[in-house]
DNA sequence: TTTGCTGCAAATAGTTTGCAGAGAC
DNA sequence: GTCTCTGCAAACTATTTGCAGCAAA
């Protein structure tokens, strides 16, 4: 995982660069997002921002999420079932390996995906520009419990 | 792709062995995500089927995806903006390639798919049960309209 | 004849937006 | 002091559900 410290300064700067100001809840988002210990969810950041601002608004967290997703600093992982889960320590795409018992998030090592892009663009003759990858599964702890 | 008419008569079936009822409605509903060409989404189905069924119930199509999809025969495609497309014609995991232009969905062929959730497996000690492999791009002819 | 199905309209859930006051810079 | 941000409530959108009549088997 990359150091959350250094991913917040980059966070902060990006928003500065842009115009945006930095308020204590702003702040607060962008700090959960930089650790984004589970991928957490909108709900989840939510949750843990009121810890400290008991007045947040659910709008405020959405509204700061579009603002990171527009800066590229926050990755965004939408499923089907309507659940969305957020990544601002690895704001790129990458695989993920996800329990559907518990909601756990992994992020696998996985080098030969740049090859299969590749091969992808070769033969669909597609110019790709990204790409999205889960893996849905049961982890070890949930195995155990069965 | 597989044989359309086929797939038509492999859903038939697979409704009437659990109990569902053959309508002209769903029947026609079935025909197209059989066909499914370019993977519609709810609406496309909706307005296909409207053309026969001018009464048609958009509740009708989502029924009738709720059941298609307990069945195992069509595989949905959910995606973040919220758009929804369905696939009765190979309703199995397997990667999709979609131009972000137009809206195109291509399925390439990818055989190493199969020895990456090996790995990722033995990575994670994960059970995989299924998984998710979408690639956005542009297709051949957006890039010669730019 | 018996169920399940359909169409309609209302309900729901997640997300977005308008507005007025508060606050960052 | 200016201009963006926040909190609240209302609006929106995609999907689901209750109900009464209709139709497949």
């Amino acid at each position: 995982m990359a150091d959350p410290e250094k991913r917040v300064k980059t966070i902060i700067r990006k928003l500065r660069d842009h115009g945006h100001k930095i308020t204590p809840q702003r702040l607060a988002i962008a700090k959960i997002v930089a650790v984004s210990n589970g991928h957490p969810s909108v709900e989840a950041i939510y949750e843990q921002v009121r810890k400290n601002f008991p007045t947040m608004s659910l709008a405020t967290v959405y509204r700061n999420i579009v603002i990171l997703k527009s800066l590229g600093e926050i990755l965004e992982l939408g499923f089907p079932d309507g659940s969305n889960r957020y990544d601002g320590n690895r704001p790129f795409p990458h695989p993920h390996v996800i329990c559907v018992k518990c909601g756990k998030v992994v992020d696998p090592v996985l080098d030969s995906l740049d090859e299969m892009k590749k091969e992808v663009a070769q033969e669909t003759q597609f110019a790709i520009l990204t790409h999205r990858l889960d893996f849905f599964g049961i982890c070890r702890q949930c195995q155990s419990l069965e």
